[in-house]
DNA sequence: AGCACGATTAACT
DNA sequence: GTTAATCGTGCTC
């Protein structure tokens, strides 16, 4: 089965089938000129000014104007004063809606992957936000491109689709100071056995 | 002031 | 082996 990638089409729908449907697709990083690769195994849903856990709740900001925009790009921010963090801008162009990656199983470009998360193991390398952006080389100079242009340096392809018996629908987590019933929505999406 | 996190440490079984 | 608590860091509003 070839490879291609995802087309704006694919995050131009319900965020929440959006989240659900990265389960099992390839993150791919082009990083001099190689690929570093993983595939999605974790998101989270986020969307519009009315869910209290998205970064839109205060509406348009220079910050989160990207999510505002075309389906397909990335939205790339920064917290925690060190942490990046990727998300798949979802939902016509206008109505604010991202996917957070929250966790990729490392795919190809191993070693480079190895050399960004230094001294860990290998199942600690790409498992949370922050950690699999260090290791895909992944910052705010990428915020906004096109994940749907596989000429780029930062791009999703059609993996193998994630059955539903293999997949866990829970809360979100990181957002403990959200009122319901945004606390509880079970828009996060995990894929067993990677 | 608060944050869609991660590393480290401490206290458990 | 596990879970809970702590805090660094700098950007956003």
């Amino acid at each position: 089965m070839s490879t291609q990638v995802l087309p704006a089409s694919f995050y131009d729908r319900d965020v929440v089938q959006v989240a659900r449907s990265l389960l099992g697709m390839r993150l791919v990083r082009i990083l001099d000129g190689q690929r570093l690769a993983g595939t999605i195994i974790e998101t989270e849903a986020y969307q519009g000014e009315d869910d209290l856990a998205c970064h839109a709740r205060a509406g348009k900001t220079a910050r989160t104007a990207v999510m505002y925009g075309p389906p397909g790009r990335a939205y790339i921010y920064f917290t925690y004063g060190m942490h990046w963090l990727l998300n798949c801008v979802s939902q016509p162009e206008g109505y604010p809606a991202a996917v957070l990656v929250r966790a990729v199983a490392p795919l190809e470009g191993l070693e480079a992957i190895a050399v960004r998360r230094a001294g860990r193991a290998r199942a600690q390398w790409c498992n949370g936000p922050g950690k699999l952006c260090q290791a895909l080389a992944i910052t705010g100079a990428l915020n906004g491109i096109d994940l749907c242009d596989p000429r780029g340096e930062l791009f999703i392809e059609t993996g193998q689709p994630v059955p539903e018996c293999a997949v866990k629908i829970l809360p979100r987590v990181g957002i403990e100071r959200v009122p319901e019933p945004w606390l509880s929505m079970p828009w996060r999406f995990v894929a067993n056995s990677y």
